[in-house]
RNA sequence: GGCCCGGUAGCUCAGUUGGUUAGAGCGCCAGCCUGUCACGCUGGAGGUCGUGGGUUCGAGCCCCAUCCGGGUCGCCA
């Protein structure tokens, strides 16, 4: 049997089944049907009475909503016996309106009922939030009955969507040749990285499973084992606090690797992927074409004063230190500056103000500014302190009338991300510099391999160990002789961005045992503690790996981007609270007593752990 | 864990300088209404102002503590 009967025999028995309850959805009829008996099932979603025994009812399903128009005592008896958002079944005739509603696709119609059956009586007259209102209700009550804020179409659709999206996702993945192979959910606890969420052993007194932070050392022992292209739409678990665009707890990632593959080659596959499915399904229908702009890292700190720059922001910095170091003004002496232009800024002093504040907020480093007026005078905030040299700063600034010059200063890379902050809000404040409706990409290749560690002074690893470095095994060899600053090496590590939201980081992974151990010699670590922390990678590294390289886009934070939502929790069916609750189902909670018995944990209590 | 914002009717919110019986819209209940479609009209019920303490003749409002929610920084290889 071809998939495609599979699929079409599927679709029968569904429909069969469904049919027992239904002869229509509720988005179906239209003039066409008028005359048919037909049977609709749904919720009660409203009731219209307009006098005498005539009312109008609201019938919703999933499809949309059919008007029901009741005439007789006897049905309006019914509809006056049951409470809105009950579920009903209805036989009735199909009748051309007299009144119609061009604003519904059923609109031209109206199904006039002669038996009308209760299915799920809804015992509460009063709901806790209104369904079509649910998304102006505190977000905690509708996390708790997200069965009912679910039941709202306009919440509905992020949801069809994201299912709309994954499809599509993995239609694409599997044209490009990748198998999509299922990792284990219970697994060792990682060493490095997010904390874990642990699962006790039953049968291991005092052990325990780890969930995958990602499915990062299986995918990669794929590799070892010859799967040339792999993908998962992957659970990921991380203990670590949630953010407006990061859920507590649990995420997926379009998760993928590639054997024999080099960083071009996961870029391709990416930017052959992603796109078509932005630009399908998000809020606005453009979308980068590949290949999409690469940027050093560095080059991204320096001109964007961040390492996710939004591109649809077409304003750069630049380093004035030389130039305004010694200008007088005292935030700036010794310090690091940057500044950024913006042409025909029009805002007014109060949005300036206004603007300063907000960055000052966010970075924790306030931003100072001044202007070219329209008669070319340098006016405005550290104005006075330019003076003198005028024409320098005109010159390297390319400065016209009514420019905006927006200035960050403190050290290096304090002065880089308020200047990240800056920009950020420049491009919220004028339109003209930003051109919203697209989804634009952007690859920020080249990371750091190391950098010092801020708590322990050391040289630390910058993302993470599986990377490889730029130059191999000669350039950490030239790193140990003090013949290259360690901080120098780059690692084969990539970041894809879209529109000021990083979707994932990837690399070129480190397939060679011996690197790998050179590479853990620069933080003080030997091949004892490579062996320890990734022993099944390691080994299996020893019987002959694959150069591989893979990537993992965050599926919720894609959906998040395309449904416009400003929040991830708006993409996730059933999310939890920012703390980690699942209100509605009650979890975390507490265990009986024999659970805990039986997987040899105690509960120390709060006061016993203090003491 | 730090910082910021919030918590008043079922829901969303207003509540002036601390001053009479705490209000509105939606929802709910009752009545009216024969073409509504966010139906309309009339009336009604509904409040421990998150909780505890304090200041005061008097607190929704001021002070302290605490709980809860959201945002943000830390954190997220």
């Amino acid at each position: 049997m071809t998939l495609t009967a599979l699929k079409d025999q599927i679709y029968i028995e569904r429909m069969e089944y469904t049919m027992q309850n239904r002869t229509h959805t509720c988005s179906e009829l239209r003039l066409s049907d008028v005359g048919k008996r037909v049977q609709l099932s749904g919720w009660m979603e409203n009731v219209r009475e307009v006098g005498g025994s005539l009312a109008f009812v609201i019938l919703r399903d999933f499809y949309g909503t059919t008007q029901l128009v009741i005439e007789t005592e006897e049905m309006m008896q019914i509809i006056r016996g049951i409470n809105k958002e009950s579920t009903i079944s209805v036989w009735g005739t199909v009748r051309e309106r007299t009144s119609k509603n061009p604003n519904l696709p059923t609109g031209d119609i109206e199904v006039v009922p002669e038996s009308i059956e209760i299915l799920g009586r809804c015992r509460y007259n009063e709901l806790p939030f209104q369904i079509n209102r649910s998304k102006d209700a505190d977000e905690s009550i509708r996390l708790k009955y997200r069965y009912l804020d679910l039941r709202n179409p306009d919440v509905k659709k992020n949801i069809i969507m994201r299912c709309n999206v994954v499809a599509e996702l993995r239609k694409a993945m599997m044209e490009h040749g990748f198998l999509e192979i299922t990792t284990p959910i219970l697994t060792a606890s990682s060493p490095e990285g997010a904390r874990d969420y642990l699962v006790p052993a039953r049968k291991h007194p005092g052990e325990f499973y780890a969930l995958p932070q990602a499915p990062q050392q299986f995918k990669q022992l794929l590799m070892t084992s010859g799967f040339d292209r792999y993908f998962q739409i992957a659970p990921c678990f991380r203990d670590e606090d949630a953010r407006g665009d990061r859920s507590p707890g649990e995420f997926y990632q379009l998760d993928m690797e590639m054997a024999f593959a080099s960083q071009e080659d996961v870029f391709s596959v990416i930017e052959d992927v992603l796109p078509p499915v932005f630009a399908k399904y998000g809020t606005y229908n453009r979308a980068s074409a590949a290949p999409f702009k690469r940027i050093p890292y560095v080059e991204a700190m320096e001109t964007y004063g961040t390492d996710k720059p939004d591109l649809r922001i077409d304003l750069k910095a630049q380093d004035v230190t030389e130039l305004m170091g010694d200008i007088g003004f005292g935030p700036f002496e010794g310090n690091t500056v940057k500044a950024v232009p913006v042409s025909n800024m029009t805002c007014t002093r109060k949005q300036i103000d206004k603007l300063c504040a907000d960055v000052e907020v966010i970075a924790g480093n306030k931003p100072y500014w001044f202007r070219m007026d329209e008669k070319g005078e340098l006016v405005g905030g550290i104005a006075k302190f330019l003076q003198e040299k005028k024409d320098q700063v005109v010159a390297a600034l390319g400065l016209k009338p009514n420019t905006f010059v927006g200035l960050t200063s403190g050290k290096k890379i304090a002065a880089q991300k308020t200047m990240g902050a800056l920009i950020k809000q420049l491009g919220l404040l004028c339109p003209e510099h930003m051109d919203k409706e697209q989804y634009a990409f952007c690859w920020i290749v080249d990371f750091p391999m190391y950098e010092i560690g801020e708590e322990s002074g050391e040289l630390e690893f910058c993302h993470n160990p599986f990377s490889m470095p730029n130059g191999g095994l000669e350039i950490l060899k030239k790193a140990q002789r003090g013949e290259v600053d360690p901080l120098s090496i780059t690692a084969f590590q990539y970041d894809v961005v879209c529109n000021g939201i990083e979707l994932s980081s990837g690399a070129v992974r480190n397939h060679d045992p011996e690197i790998m151990i050179e590479a853990f010699k620069m933080v003080n670590l030997g091949e004892e503690d490579v062996k320890a922390k990734f022993p099944a990678m390691y080994n299996a590294f020893c019987y002959g790996a694959p150069p591989h390289a893979g990537i993992a886009p965050g599926v919720d934070r894609m959906v998040m981007l395309l449904a416009g939502s400003e929040t991830i929790r708006e993409v996730i069916p059933f999310p939890m609270n920012k703390n980690a609750q699942d209100l509605m189902m009650g979890a975390p909670s507490k265990v009986e007593q024999k659970q805990l018995d039986e997987l040899h944990i105690a509960i120390v209590s709060d006061q016993a752990s203090e003491s």
